[in-house]
DNA sequence: CGATGTTGTTGTAGAACAACATCGGTGCGCTACT
């Protein structure tokens, strides 16, 4: 090569440039976009943590315009994956792969992606387990497989959706080209979650800021359900609109729309249980500005780009703080004041506690695990294990209980999946020892998913800024006070600076032993990362507990309580 | 775990209440039946 690789990046970001004008009509692009548009071009592993609205979707549009074999852009609605297309400029070939397709609208559409019109196949991660779409894939050569929404590997992996769980075997079979996972909202330890499952190697990490310093941050506690609904009601129809509202329950969102109906207002209730015809007229009524407030489960919501959202209200703690900083970053998009706020009940984490709960028992295990060694031989490498169809037919159990017994299993070391996707036993292991140490993963997940419930409450709870822990949480340090958080507002009023009520007290003394990002060893919940200070508390996030909090009194009064293993490195940015 | 719904009890008419049971959120893909 003659060129320097500075020579050829600079020749890649004029050629991106040129692209992104020529085909796209964008005279600008930010530097993130544009160093994550360069990542891709180059092959290298992408991981991108953008808010809706910022152009993310251009990070694969415009490089794949130039890359030599398809895209694929895996995609977890199918209503997103039209919307996608449908915003792709004129003459870019792409193609849905979906079960909405005839057979013969199938068979065309793969015709167009191997004679290279269609440049973008999107699928669903059930197509990806499918090994007709994957052998059909691997045929055309893939250049990038894009994960969109990507913070769904985390969120519905474990046990809605387990084939998020499957999809780094999906690359490797389509000849693993280089990844580009994209989300809007993403804790530090959900990106690693995201990197290792999708298997990505050494991968370029593109994160911007999560603040929102448009949004007001506040929280209501309420007594009863009663009080709780009054006071959503009348916060919703108080406020500007337009608005959202998300309530825990189908019939909660319904009962909360029938009131705000009665007051006059253009009121809709959405879940998933509504007929598709009304999802979508609701989510145009909403797009058009024809709704006033949309109350809803937390089906609603992706894909909603609306730039002029005046408020989310919760009318529920929600099950995670990735969950609700993803809901409540829906309002206040053209930076305007806008507000986020919680109503809560200490009830509340009952529900989302058991929705964390669940998962496969140990009869589901037992059969999966016990097919696997049925049909899979000993374990000794080459052999006639069956695929996860084959399981299915064997045990008689829905596609996914078995993926997600199979993906338990894999992931507590149990059994392996070969290239052409047959499960067999890892060798030397027994069924009963691979059930129980499926169950093993399957508490450590249960605590965790707990655990992310309780940082949600404690988010509710907290009596400091807002701001900063939501923030902190995020892995973003912040310095208190905000200003437009309950909590600050609060502190303001009872008077002047530096005053009792100012919600940051100074970091404790043994702070400093523990600094952000250190892995740390306790006593009895293992190995963990230190994610966030505050005040006379650090949060720390074990492997095999979750997210817990420790005060930093008790830590210097039990020395050896919790050790420092490692301390962050000077190159500790936001990847790990 | 908590809210709501269903059944049973009481003691002779209808209603009040307790005990027990059930349900609760996200989507794709497929199949059977209009």
């Amino acid at each position: 090569m003659g060129r320097t690789t500075a020579h050829r990046a600079d020749g890649d970001a004029a050629r991106l440039r040129e692209r992104a004008a020529e085909v796209f009509g964008w005279d600008r692009l930010h530097p993130a976009q544009l160093a994550a548009m360069e990542a891709v071009l180059a092959g290298t592993d992408t991981l991108v943590v953008m808010p809706t609205g910022s152009g993310k979707s251009a990070i694969y549009q415009v490089p794949g315009t130039l890359l030599d074999g398809p895209v694929v852009v895996v995609s977890p609605l199918l209503a997103l994956q039209r919307d996608q297309i449908a915003g792709l400029p004129e003459g870019t070939g792409a193609v849905a792969v979906n079960s909405d397709l005839t057979a013969t609208r199938s068979e065309e559409a793969w015709q167009e992606v191997e004679r290279g019109e269609a440049r973008f196949v999107y699928v669903s991660p059930e197509q990806l387990a499918k090994d007709e779409v994957l052998d059909r894939l691997a045929a055309t050569r893939p250049a990038l497989l894009v994960v969109d929404e990507a913070q769904c590997v985390t969120s519905w992996g474990h046990d809605f959706r387990p084939d998020y769980l499957r999809l780094e075997r999906a690359a490797r079979r389509i000849g693993r080209p280089p990844l580009l996972a994209l989300t809007a909202t993403a804790a530090p330890p959900v990106r690693r979650d995201i990197v290792e499952r999708l298997g990505m190697e050494e991968p370029r990490e593109l994160v911007t800021d999560f603040d929102r310093p448009n949004i007001r941050l506040e929280v209501t506690r309420h007594r009863d359900e009663d009080a709780r609904r009054r006071a959503v009601v009348e916060q919703a129809a108080a406020r500007p609109k337009p608005g959202l509202v998300y309530a825990a329950t189908r019939k909660d969102t319904e009962r909360l729309a029938e009131e705000l109906a009665a007051l006059g207002l253009a009121a809709e209730a959405y879940h998933a249980g509504l007929r598709a015809a009304e999802r979508a007229r609701i989510h145009d009524a909403f797009l058009s500005g024809e709704a006033d407030v949309v109350v809803a489960t937390s089906a609603f919501g992706m894909g909603i780009d609306k730039e002029d959202v005046r408020f989310v209200l919760h009318a529920a703690l929600p099950g995670s703080l990735d969950a609700y900083y993803q809901e409540i970053g829906r309002c206040g998009r053209d930076g305007e004041p806008a507000l986020a706020a919680l109503h809560y009940r200490p009830q509340d984490t009952g529900m989302q506690a058991y929705f964390a709960g669940r998962a496969p028992g140990h009869d589901t295990l037992a059969e999966v695990a016990g097919a696997v060694h049925d049909r899979g031989g000993d374990g000794d490498g080459e052999g006639d294990g069956a695929d996860l169809d084959g399981l299915r037919e064997g045990t008689g159990l829905s596609r996914k209980r078995v993926t997600t017994a199979v993906n338990l299993l894999e992931e507590a070391g149990t059994v392996t999946t070969g290239a052409d996707g047959e499960v067999a036993p890892a060798p030397g292991t027994r069924p009963e020892t691979a059930v129980a140490r499926a169950e093993e993963t399957a508490e450590a997940h249960r605590r965790t998913d707990r655990s992310r419930v309780e940082m949600a409450r404690a988010y509710a709870e907290t009596t400091g800024c807002r701001r900063r822990f939501l923030l902190g949480y995020f892995g973003e340090e912040y310095e208190a006070p905000c200003g437009t958080c309950d909590v600050c507002e609060a502190a303001e009023r009872e008077g002047g600076e530096g005053g009792e009520g100012t919600p940051e007290a100074a970091p404790h003394p043994a702070a400093a032993g523990y600094p952000v990002g250190s892995q740390v060893r306790h006593d009895q919940w293992g190995e963990g990362t230190v994610l966030s200070e505050e005040g006379d508390r650090i949060t720390v996030l074990f492997d095999t507990h979750g997210y817990r909090t420790l005060s930093l009194e008790t830590l210097a009064e039990r020395e050896g309580l919790l050790e420092v293993e490692r301390r962050p490195g000077p190159d500790e940015s936001a990847a790990s």
